[in-house]
RNA sequence: GGAAAGUUGGCAGAGUGGUCGAAUGCGGCGGUCUUGAAAACCGUUGACUGUAACAGGUCCGGGGGUUCGAAUCCCUCACUUUCCGCCA
């Protein structure tokens, strides 16, 4: 959420870089000012009355003690006639800062400078491209065909308990999902992120705290008769364990690792590009998360970008990394790198990760701040990243490491999975 | 699921309806002392809003009510703890 305040005295800026993001209801900002304004006025003439009200009830417990009951009495009367005003614009208030409130959660985050303009994926930029695409042999086969012929991922049975979605990973493909995450959990904790594992069910204010709230519950499941949300990535539970606080600034960056199976209804997404392992509604996914000073939080981005790239290498898979356009990117970042990594057989790029600084965007609404030994509490920047997310990983490493002796593991996972081959 | 108790500042913990934004202790910060540190002593120390700066306003789990006046009384919701039941 962006802060009024902001809005109000950089105006131009802000319209600026919401149309970068190619979010189009701009005249939000002057209705978002002019309600503001309006809110304050209101605010300013509550308070003077409240003030004068107080000062009678003061003097009004003086008259008491020194039993001046008549003087009491008229001072009484006054009150009255105060209280309805002050009743009729707390009314008037309340309903101001609601509109303000409501007003302020559809407006995006602003995005960065080195964002780049456009709207479709297609005007992402490429940052770098890693590693040779593989030469297969003749008859490749798509990943969703391998996981069938070696019997490791059975996406009918999934059907069967569950529905589409909900993949039964089998013998080495079982294993494989845990090699991976505890791979990936090693490297962050080598990392120096301290590894936490949160609930997988998230209440509603943790939800608003980093952006799903109000806008994408649809994206989550709900159940609804305790209130709860299962969580759409680690993200949300890891973050919110620092929602309402004042961290000490020399703690800063404070670092986590989590895994976490992830949920997401996908509404509307069929067809061939969800084949498979492509696009799942249960996943495994390991999550970075850092909170940072406002000064260091670009630099951390660089540094969880190669962290992730890190990871990518060791798994000897080919990938590239893209700077989000502005109308690719989600509601709340302010700079986002996607990395991808090419599936051989499907010839196409995956994503498998999302690493992202929200600025205060997420801190504005979590009440995340930090505070030095002197100075004010200031709202501190949240940053995360996927590291990594395992279904578009496992759907590469089958389709680019098929051979004729069946799948090969790469060498630095090899010690997680126990063997060599999966055949 | 049943019963009871509780929710106050970074933490612990007082608080009779009127100088209570809140005692006290710990912690933090500044100082005295010391070669330096510790101890001791002195001072200081909540957040938000607002103003050019003062002033002013709001906040004692959330919401509502009674009252001229509520941390304190009433209603309601949420959460926590303990006991019983059930249980990996």
């Amino acid at each position: 959420m962006l802060q009024v305040n902001y809005i109000r005295e950089n105006k131009d800026e802000v319209i600026a870089r919401l149309s970068k993001k190619s979010f189009k209801q701009l005249d939000l900002v002057d209705k978002v000012i002019d309600l503001d304004n309006k809110r304050r006025a209101t605010q300013a003439q509550l308070d003077n009355m409240l003030s004068q009200s107080n000062a009678m009830a003061k003097s009004i417990g003086e008259l008491m003690r020194d039993g001046k009951k008549d003087e009491v009495e008229k001072i009484k009367q006054k009150t009255s006639l105060i209280k309805e005003d002050i009743k009729t614009l707390g009314e008037e208030l309340s309903e101001l800062e609601q509109h303000v409130h409501n007003s302020l959660v559809l407006l995006p985050n602003l995005a960065h400078s080195s964002v780049p303009a456009g709207v479709t994926p297609e005007e992402n930029e490429v940052v770098l491209t890693h590693g040779d695409v593989p030469k297969l042999p003749e008859h490749a086969l798509p990943h969703w065909e391998l996981a069938a012929k070696y019997d490791i991922i059975d996406f009918e049975l999934g059907v069967k308990i569950s529905g589409a979605g909900f993949p039964v990973y089998k013998g080495k493909g079982a294993k494989l999902q845990r090699a991976l995450i505890n791979f990936f959990l090693d490297n962050a904790a080598k990392a120096g992120y301290d590894e936490v594992q949160p609930p997988i069910v998230i209440n509603e204010a943790s939800g608003f705290g980093t952006g799903q709230l109000p806008d994408k519950e649809g994206q989550m499941y709900f159940i609804g008769e305790d209130n709860l949300y299962l969580v759409p990535t680690a993200e949300v539970p890891v973050t919110n364990i620092y929602r309402d606080e004042i961290v000490k600034e020399d703690q800063l960056p404070i670092k986590n690792t989590a895994y976490t199976p992830c949920f997401r209804r996908e509404a509307g997404s069929y067809g061939a590009h969800v084949r498979g392992l492509n696009r799942l509604h249960q996943f495994d996914k390991v999550e970075i998360v850092q909170i940072a000073h406002p000064e260091k939080s670009y630099e951390i981005l660089e540094e969880m970008s190669e962290y992730v790239q890190t990871l990518l290498k060791k798994l000897e898979l080919p990938y590239r990394v893209l700077r989000l356009c502005g109308g690719d990117m989600s509601f709340a970042s302010a700079l986002t790198y996607d990395m991808e990594v090419f599936s051989a057989a499907q010839g196409r790029w995956l994503e498998v990760s999302s690493v992202s600084n929200f600025e205060t965007f997420q801190a504005n609404r979590l009440k995340l701040r930090f505070k030095g030994n002197e100075g004010k509490a200031q709202l501190a920047h949240t940053l995360n990243g996927s590291a990594l997310a395992l279904p578009r990983i496992v759907a590469s490493l089958l389709e680019n490491n098929q051979t004729e002796k069946g799948i090969k593991i790469p060498e630095a996972l090899v010690p997680y999975t126990g063997f060599e081959y999966i055949d």
